[in-house]
RNA sequence: GCCGCUGUGGCUCAGCUGGUAGAGCGACACCUUGGUAAGGUGUAGGUCGCGGGUUCGAAUCCCGCCAGCGGCUCCA
């Protein structure tokens, strides 16, 4: 099962008329320092021990594990003197000194409320003598498993769920009473979240897409989950990464840079990572592990546990653009850019004095995760979920975030709190194979700042801990894509033109020369629109290949160019253009378009987007292909 | 991670009751000098995912591995 981890711990056990042992040299480099050269224990169970490295994976656990074994068999032999004896020819695969120094002491310290203990020094080589009573219960040999701290997950096996739907004009609703008539997607959000089991299903569009546009590819030289970015891909992450930034930073987000790997022994963080077990990249440098970051809560923590807050400064945001967040995901669970192993994603942590502050910088991180779909033109599920106890303290907060998005939405209530919040919404999006996926959600967190240490002083010059949100306006930057591509993807089944939105089209107007005579006034062309705008890149290209002129519209239409312009002898002499619209509403009430027109017509729909240059020559002849 | 399916030129695929490879697109060259979704001819390009095995001989059969997709699981 893959989430269940034997940690082992090797343990004989013999029952002595007596152990004796003298120290005659370090065994390794930095031994434990020593108290006794020698020593000697009589009637005594000899616990000889070797620590394995899979126990490092959980110290307490592995002590007290280890500690119940013994006991088990000193209770059961009636001996009262107990020997530790650190004896690393048990295993192969040992932990490290430092680690297993730290179980030893620790099983001294809790077997010695019950026993006598001795303990022979770690790190030495030693001669001793046993004297084994040869009974049938005096030579015994464990493997140990250590006890375990449940998992988020199998924590949260154990809390039951409610599903419920609650509608713009405040009525909760069982979900299963529902009439989703006019809320297909809902109903596959529902179905998706509570039942999750899907029959027919095949590979999701996006992946032919994005290969197929030369956006993203595999890159079977990393790990799964890697991906490659060719420019037209990069440019639209560039945008998005750009734009969500500009969002964060305008709900008051201060931006900041942490560090993408953390120590796996930091008290606090392996309490909190223990809860995940496997999901982590482990990175060795010298003899320490790290883990990668799956977010950027940790690096924000430890900045805000040292810095100096004062309940005048809440609420207080930090920011930072994840490039990158790790998840080890299961193999099976990677696909395409929906789930990767490494990816982009926005987080911001917004501390907040009390939970009347936490809900108002909720609602306006709701409200501009809002604002991030429109400008996506991403259609969206919403799902709010609360432990119970908080949504019943919160039913009016619950139902103003229903109005604000003005359709139903989908609530989960727990019975009990299994994860540091108590309250979390998301915005799902629904593919070609109904999979629904989260792209933004805000959690506020009720755990976290106590687990670290963060505080403010209030008013009364006492220390509390703040309400921290966790925010992700837009989700995972990859996600964003994956969501963009999947529901074009959709369009283009029901028989519609499919197109990103014309602040993310990596070309956004292709001239289309009739003739090789004609390339000089298309670059012309060029020029002028480049002279109108101020603020604006306007991304053109010119297709100079000697091809057909329908060979050439059928290749700018299958990169989902919006705005083509055919140029020969007519729009060279008039300045007037018939381009060919790929959406009416970018269309003018008019036959004829100047280039001013279709300057408009770009300002139009790009003014208040991130701006950036084409990525590659305006040459079409010039550019080299990267995939298919 | 487990189970299933897939893996053949840059791309999409054919060939697979064993006799060492084909097409279309793309690239390149030439012809065509084009008016709103594929103009024509030719050329080059392949350790048939990787590694073993069976066989006189393996893209084809067997075993192992890797990758992709799907299902389970999972999604901090």
């Amino acid at each position: 099962m893959s989430r269940t981890f034997w940690f082992c711990m090797k343990i004989l056990l013999l029952h002595s008329d007596y152990i004796e042992y003298e120290v005659k040299g370090k065994a390794i480099k930095n031994p434990e320092e020593l108290k006794k050269r020698n020593d000697r224990m009589e009637e005594a169970l000899v616990a000889l021990i070797a620590v394995e490295r899979k126990d490092e994976k959980n110290l307490e656990g592995a002590i007290e594990a280890g500690c119940e074994e013994i006991e088990k068999v000193a209770e059961e032999i009636k001996v009262d003197n107990i020997m530790l004896y650190p004896y690393a020819h048990l295993s192969s695969d040992l932990a490290r000194p430092k680690q297993a120094m730290d179980v030893l002491r620790g099983m001294e310290e809790r077997l010695r409320e019950r026993y006598n203990v001795k303990r022979a020094p770690f790190g030495w080589y030693k001669a001793f003598r046993i004297s084994c009573k040869g009974h049938p219960l005096s030579e015994l040999s464990r493997d140990v498993t250590p006890k375990k701290e449940k998992t988020a997950v199998e924590r949260e096996k154990e809390v039951t769920s409610s599903w419920y739907i609650l509608t713009p004009d405040g009525k909760l609703i069982d979900a299963e009473d529902f009439d989703y008539t006019n809320y297909p997607e809902l109903k596959k959000l529902y179905d998706y979240e509570s039942k999750g089991t899907r029959r027919v299903t095949k590979e999701p569009e996006h992946i032919k897409i994005m290969r197929r546009l030369e956006l993203v590819d595999y890159e079977e030289s990393s790990d799964s989950g890697n991906f490659r970015w060719y420019p037209k891909g990069r440019l639209i992450k560039t945008l998005l990464e750009r734009y969500v930034t500009e969002i964060c930073r305008e709900l008051g987000g201060m931006q900041v840079e942490t560090p993408i790997m953390y120590d796996l022994d930091h008290p606090a963080l392996s309490e909190y990572v223990k809860k995940f077990p496997a999901r982590q990249y482990i990175v060795r440098s010298d003899d320490k592990d790290f883990f990668l970051r799956f977010a950027a809560c940790f690096g924000q923590y430890m900045i805000a546990k040292d810095m100096t807050i004062s309940y005048r400064n809440l609420p207080l945001r930090l920011y930072e653009l994840t490039h990158y967040s790790f998840r080890r995901e299961q193999s099976g669970e990677l696909s395409g850019l929906r789930r990767l192993r490494t990816f982009t994603m926005p987080d911001m942590h917004t501390l907040c004095l009390d939970m009347k502050q936490a809900r108002d910088e909720f609602r306006r991180q709701f409200e501009a995760s809002m604002k991030w779909m429109r400008s996506l033109n991403l259609d969206y599920e919403v799902a709010i979920r609360f432990v119970k106890d908080f949504y019943e303290e919160n039913k009016d907060f619950a139902r103003e975030l229903v109005r604000l998005v003005g359709k139903p939405a989908l609530v989960e209530i727990w019975d009990e709190r299994y994860f540091y919040f108590v309250m979390k919404f998301e915005f799902n999006i629904i593919d070609t194979t109904d999979k629904a996926s989260a792209l933004s959600t805000v959690q506020i967190d009720v755990e976290n700042a106590k687990r670290f240490g963060i505080t403010y002083i209030d008013r009364d010059g006492k220390e509390r801990y703040p309400y921290i949100l966790h925010a992700s306006i837009s989700g995972s930057i990859d996600r964003c894509l994956y969501a963009l591509l999947e529901r074009e993807a959709m369009k283009i089944k029901r028989g519609e033109k499919p197109m990103l939105p014309l602040w993310l089209s990596p070309i956004q107007l292709r001239f289309i020369p009739v003739g090789k005579e004609y390339v000089d006034d298309c670059k012309r062309f060029l020029r002028e629109i480049e002279r109108i705008s101020d603020n604006i890149e306007v991304r053109a290209d010119i297709d100079d290949r000697e091809e057909s002129v329908p060979k050439k519209i059928r290749d700018a239409e299958r990169e989902w160019i919006p705005i083509i312009i055919v140029v020969g002898e007519e729009e060279r002499r008039s300045g007037r253009f018939k381009p060919r619209l790929r959406r009416d509403s970018l269309k003018m009430d008019k036959d004829t378009y100047s280039l001013n027109d279709i300057y408009r017509i770009i300002e139009r729909e790009v003014r208040g987007y991130p701006q950036e240059k084409l990525p590659f020559s305006p040459l079409v002849s010039e550019r080299a292909r990267f995939s298919g």
